[in-house]
DNA sequence: ACCATTTGACCACC
DNA sequence: GGTGGTCAAATGGT
């Protein structure tokens, strides 16, 4: 499941990723400098330098240390014969949808009866900030992680039941770096229901990559991966799909669109060499004036717990 | 009253 | 058996 570091060279991957860490450190403490002194806007382009600066160094680290993670979702952990075998996923009301839950249990007795999705589509970002990412969420669980300093939050998408929105995703913040919160995203939002999400149209030209994007007029460099370029938006660490049809719930939005409205490409290997071959990290310089406007297709981390907001700067 | 969060309990998976 | 993901009652906020 994790990826470890060949055993030939355990020790240099260590110290490049202690070296990384220090500097994040350093660019998180040049951030909260410069929030002080200029707002918190983000869009201040010093502040969206250090933004982009710390995004490398996240990017960077969470490719070193991928085998490390806590929230680790390694595409080795696709199952392909496990799709069918979530049903308390996509219906977790649903009487029906835990066949594995006791027949003649009372209701409080069917707590936690569910098959757990193990693999899905999921895609990790580590955001330096807390910002609203135009979806709702309401939060359901929250969990201590073994070796972990910090709990991990569990999310779903408000519209779950209204909509049957499938949208979900777990919060933690990073250990290393407690300013970082790494977010997991799981399952694409269903819902129609979005704020302050802008018009965003999935370019499916044949001829490029099926999953470009483009953001209205005011984001049309399409070279600029969708996850990847906001300057709040520091890493999509991995992916991998499931019986999901889209990617990633925030690309997606479908807000004027029903999900078979999705414009992303199903197809698997298409997906998988989509984020092998584009770049691991790019900050578009475009969306400086958007922050708004980015924040809510690609950052996570809308509802957080009063400790998560202790390190809201 | 309604909605969101908290939190202990339950259960699947390893 | 341990860990993590989810449920749902209890609680709090508006």
């Amino acid at each position: 499941m994790k990826r470890s570091w060949p055993e030939n060279s355990p020790s240099k991957p260590r110290k490049a990723i202690e070296e990384l860490v220090q500097g994040r450190q350093f660019a998180n403490q040049l951030r909260g400098l410069l929030g002080k002194s200029i707002g918190d806007d983000g869009s201040a382009p010093e502040k969206d330098l250090v933004l982009k600066i710390l995004s490398s160094f996240t990017n960077t680290l969470s490719l070193l240390n991928s085998a490390e993670s806590d929230v680790d979702v390694d595409v080795s952990q696709v199952q392909p014969n496990t799709q069918a075998s979530s049903p308390c996923w996509d219906a977790p009301k649903s009487e029906s949808s835990g066949e594995s839950c006791r027949s003649n249990s009372t209701v409080k007795d069917r707590r936690g009866c569910y098959k757990r999705r193990k693999t899905s589509l999921t895609v990790t970002k580590e955001t330096p900030t807390l910002i609203d990412d135009g979806h709702a969420w309401r939060k359901y669980g929250q969990k201590p992680i073994l070796n972990a300093k910090y709990p991990r939050h569990y999310y779903r998408c408000t519209h779950k039941y209204d909509q049957g929105c499938q949208a979900a995703k777990q919060v933690q913040r990073i250990q290393e770096d407690p300013v970082m919160h790494r977010t997991i995203y799981i399952g694409n939002h269903t819902c129609r229901t979005f704020q302050n999400v802008p018009e965003l149209i999935l370019d499916s030209s044949p001829n490029d990559s099926p999953f470009v994007l483009s953001f209205d007029d005011t984001f049309t460099n399409k070279h600029n991966h969708p996850f990847l370029s906001s300057s709040f938006q520091s890493v999509v660490k991995q992916e991998h799909r499931e019986e999901m049809p889209a990617a990633a719930d925030d690309i997606t939005h479908n807000n004027q669109s029903s999900s078979s409205d999705y414009l992303v490409s199903p197809d698997q290997t298409a997906l998988e060499s989509f984020y092998n071959s584009m770049p691991v990290l790019s900050s578009s310089p475009m969306e400086s004036d958007n922050g708004n406007v980015i924040s809510g297709i690609l950052v996570g981390s809308a509802d957080f717990t009063d400790d998560d907001l202790l390190f809201e700067f």
